[in-house]
DNA sequence: TAATCATATGAAATGTGGTTCATACGAAGA
DNA sequence: TCTTCGTATGAACCACATTTCATATGATTA
């Protein structure tokens, strides 16, 4: 990754709009406009989140046609996400939402 | 924790001098003026930053006379960080200082 | 209980990243 | 090659997090 450093690397986690896509891409690999439309927001907000997240290897791109397919990058995120809910269920009290 | 979200949680890596007190943390449990000592910074900026760490439960707290010592929880910090050293290892190109 | 040490806290100032808007670029088809 | 669709990009703007500074609080000891 041309990720510069660890921090840079953890603020895609620690941004709503970027742990949305990561969510999304959960399900499925999806192109700028299938997520840019489903989440309802701007293309070129998506657009620039998305860079940020493969620049760091969180996502992986490819060229289909005019579109790009972003994809997640499971081996890491995957298991980053269980330990984190493992987190929230131990040290959770009443106020956390999630 | 009383931390409200995912996004919270990781902001807490995600910035220089969290992640600097995280590592600091992480041969031994410190005081305040200790962190603030060695790593040459305000008082009250560690305090501000111990104080959003801990209240993710991404650090604990005991008091000790007058100081109050932190200690990593290092159930989750320890394996979120060899996750993402491994990430590095794989996907760091030559730019990466880590 | 006065003084001191260690830490926390609030508000103002500062810094930084995110979004927006306009536009450019690239691929594919007519 | 012109047009259209899909996506990327740059800069200005905005929002929010972080730091700073002054001060308050809590614990301990004389």
């Amino acid at each position: 990754m041309k990720c510069g450093s660890y921090e840079e690397f953890f603020k895609n986690f620690a941004n709503k709009t970027k742990f949305k896509i990561i969510m999304r891409l959960k399900n499925k690999p999806m192109s700028v406009n299938e997520l840019s439309k489903a989440m309802r927001e701007e293309q070129s907000k998506i657009s620039h989140n998305l860079a940020k997240l493969a620049r760091c290897s969180i996502l992986n791109v490819k060229q289909k046609g005019k579109q790009r397919i972003y994809s997640l990058n499971k081996d890491t995120v995957m298991p980053m996400l269980k330990l984190v809910e493992k987190h929230v269920e131990k040290h959770c009290d009443m106020r956390c939402k999630k």
